[in-house]
RNA sequence: CGCGGGAUAGAGCAGUUGGUAGCUCGUCGGGCUCAUAACCCGGAGGUCGUUGGUUCAAGUCCUUCUCCCGCAACCA
């Protein structure tokens, strides 16, 4: 199996830490951040804690992107400034890193003023060398899609996306010649096999975006304001592309005419931690956005899978929603830290729920760990006072395999951490940590304490253990470390270094152990969960009411007037190839036909469908939905969580209006 | 045939270049008493989605089909 990463020497030189730069995206600041949008940023904060350890001198990034036309619209609604909007916002998601007690060493937001201007100036410079133009695009835009195309992607003159018609569109805007380069970018992805990970992104990049060919890419819009200006022409506002991406050379002081120590120390970034969602943006736009500034590219970027919450998303209608800062408050941080690291797979998406997060901390937190530290300090104390007088009475056959053990979950879980696979690397020091409650059963120190003669065995026998519990300690610390420092306070040492976990003894003989105190304290599972389900009602029941309230503003008889509905019946109906979720009806509204397009194919078959009389909104706006142009809407309701139900109107003559 | 990933014990997952199917949780039985009703050992439970093939040997390689997921496109 090949090993996606890049090559970094275990040994980091004493002379000159190398340096490592790891960055998240930054989250947007339209809403406060769910456990799922959170997971990233523990994500990076373990992978950072790590190297830190490893003795690399990180830099940590992450903030918030807060600009665009929904964070306007979201302050309009709310009644206040976006820039007051934003400042809450951002203060919600900097609370949140910071709850989950996440070690970045920089938070930049887009609306800081160095960023702003150094946004200008790249854009600037972009421009001045001609790879951003401005264009009355006089191009094919295909409405349905939102997109535009050259004359060579169209497909018998129509849209290669939906089939649909395009029409000339004239919008001012400013573009990005990513066609340009094009070929230097897929060359770059092919001579670096590691750069986009996981594999099967890279093959989605390839060949659904640069292989087929870039669309030169729109980077300025009109359309709202809240966005950085466009410096040599007002009207325009710098679209997400160049505002947001920016940020990672931006928060180490790039300009383009002064690039500044932290950007020359730190740049290129190390690897660039994203949800897998922008993986496109991340490793299309992004470098060629750098070469174009004429800067190297980043080396990794890790496209991570999502966190969702049983099966489903997560969704405030659902009431499901888990904000971090609630799981803290319930299971504390570290509970919540190592759930996230320790069940998220790889590549595929993890799913989070409460019984899971239960079974979780009482298996591996309370029981395995938790328990370990607990039982081996009490004996240390009950058996010697808490001071160890002897660490040399071996057993090789029953030490020996041991200490094997112990020291190998290290190596075990570098190489995980490389290859992204945290909770692998969480489990090999847990495995280490499971190893050493065997160890305990293996010597049984009870029976050893109630023999004089043993005192020495018995003695070397905790050291091994509160050494083997150290080690793991150590290699804890990027996953949990408000627990590490809880265990290292029980140890009474501060002999925490990495090299001191390579061999086995560093612990020195005779230090006096704490009192033991439990880490985690087990959780009555049946309790909790009842107090959860209790919780969870009532919040669904507070969003019901609160939808049922708000709704949607009333009104007037004036405006229901503008809504036509009409009885239509079904004459045919048939699937649409190209659409999952959409059936073609073909209506007889009394007048001639129709067509509209319906999104309920996974609750009706077409045959069940044919012959029977619906309700039709008649004079919305005709619009294409994949290929296929729908003239109105039928009426339906939303029966349950995941059914819906067309309003049937048999039996009533077509062409009937509904008042 | 748009591109790509997947189907392995009741649940969640690992299986490296083909060579005796593993892990966690759950479950059943046993052991131990230092410890947080915890810890340690053992049992049961899988014809590795389906069809055909390559091979001395296939979970692993090729092939047929079915189903799931991601990206893209739509829930008018």
């Amino acid at each position: 199996m090949s090993i996606y990463y890049i090559h970094i020497p275990r040994e980091v030189k004493k002379m000159e830490k190398q340096k490592y730069y790891i960055t998240t995206a930054i989250a947007y600041a339209s809403r406060k951040p769910h456990i799922g949008n959170s997971y990233e940023i523990v994500l990076a904060d373990a992978i950072a804690r790590l190297k830190r350890l490893q003795g690399y001198d990180v830099f940590f990034c992450t903030g918030t992107d807060e600009h665009g036309q929904k964070i306007e619209n979201y302050a309009r609604e709310a009644g206040v400034t976006p820039k007051d909007y934003v400042d809450r916002v951002a203060g919600e998601i900097r609370g949140i890193c910071d709850v989950l007690n996440t070690s970045y060493d920089y938070f930049i937001r887009t609306t800081d003023d160095y960023h702003e201007k150094a946004v200008q100036k790249i854009f600037k410079k972009l421009y001045d060398q001609g790879d951003i133009y401005k264009s009355e695009y006089e191009g094919n835009y295909c409405v349905a899609c939102e997109s535009f195309f050259t004359d060579a992607q169209l497909k018998d003159g129509k849209c290669p996306d939906c089939g649909g018609p395009v029409k000339t569109a004239k919008e001012e805007a400013y573009f990005f010649k990513l066609s340009k380069y094009q070929k230097r970018l897929e060359e770059y992805i092919e001579a670096n096999p590691h750069f986009i990970y996981p594999e099967a992104r890279k093959k989605e990049m390839l060949n659904n975006f640069i292989k087929p060919g870039l669309q030169d890419l729109c980077v300025s819009r009109t359309s709202f304001k809240w966005g950085i200006p466009v410096s040599f022409d007002e009207k325009h506002v710098v679209y997400v592309w160049i505002d947001a991406l920016s940020n990672y050379i931006t928060a180490l002081g790039y300009t383009p005419d002064e690039a500044g120590a932290r950007y020359k120390k730190y740049w290129p970034a190390d690897v660039h931690i994203i949800g897998k969602d922008i993986v496109r943006f991340h490793t299309i736009y992004w470098p060629i956005m750098l070469m174009a500034l004429g800067e190297p590219l980043p080396k990794q970027v890790y496209g991570h899978p999502w966190l969702l919450f049983g099966e489903d998303k997560m969704s405030k209608s659902k009431g499901n929603v888990i904000y971090a800062d609630e799981l803290v408050a319930r299971f504390g941080v570290d509970a919540v830290r190592y759930y996230l690291l320790s069940e998220m797979p790889h590549a595929s998406d993890g799913s989070i729920s409460y019984g899971e997060m239960i079974e979780r901390f009482n298996s591996d937190l309370a029981n395995t760990l938790g328990n370990l530290v607990n039982r081996t300090v009490a004996m240390a104390n009950k058996y010697f006072g808490g001071k160890l007088p002897c660490n040399t009475a071996a057993d090789d056959t029953l030490d020996t395999p041991f200490k094997a053990d112990i020291l190998a979950a290290l190596p075990a879980m570098e190489k995980a951490f490389d290859e992204f696979k945290i909770a692998d690397a969480a489990e090999a020091v847990m495995n280490s940590a499971k190893r050493s409650n065997k160890y305990i059963d293996e010597t049984a120190p009870w029976a050893l304490a109630k023999d004089e003669a043993q005192r020495d065995r018995l003695s070397t026998v905790l050291y091994n253990l509160l050494e083997a519990i150290r080690i793991i300690a150590v290699e804890l610390t990027p996953f949990i470390p408000e627990t590490v420092d809880k265990i290292f306070a029980q140890l009474n040492t501060d002999v925490r270094s990495y090299e001191s976990i390579r061999s086995f003894g560093a612990l020195p003989l005779g230090t006096q152990v704490g009192a033991p105190e439990p880490l985690f304290a087990r959780i009555d599972a049946e309790a909790m969960m009842k107090e959860i389900e209790a919780e969870i009602a009532e919040k669904q029941a507070a969003a019901q009411r609160k939808e049922e309230i708000a709704g949607i503003a009333k009104i007037g008889i004036d405006d229901f007037a503008k809504v036509d509905l009409r009885v239509c019946k079904i004459v045919d109906c048939e699937r649409i190839k190209k659409a999952k979720k959409l059936l073609k009806l073909t209506l007889d509204d009394g007048v001639g036909t129709r067509t509209v397009a319906s999104g309920i194919a996974q609750w009706y078959a077409p045959e069940e469908l044919i012959g029977r009389s619906v309700i039709v909104v008649s004079n919305l706006k005709p619009a294409v939905l994949c290929g296929v142009e729908s003239q109105g809407m039928i009426l339906a309701a939303d029966a349950g969580e995941n059914d819906v139900k067309v309003i049937f109107a048999d039996g009533i003559p077509a062409g009937a209006k509904v008042r």
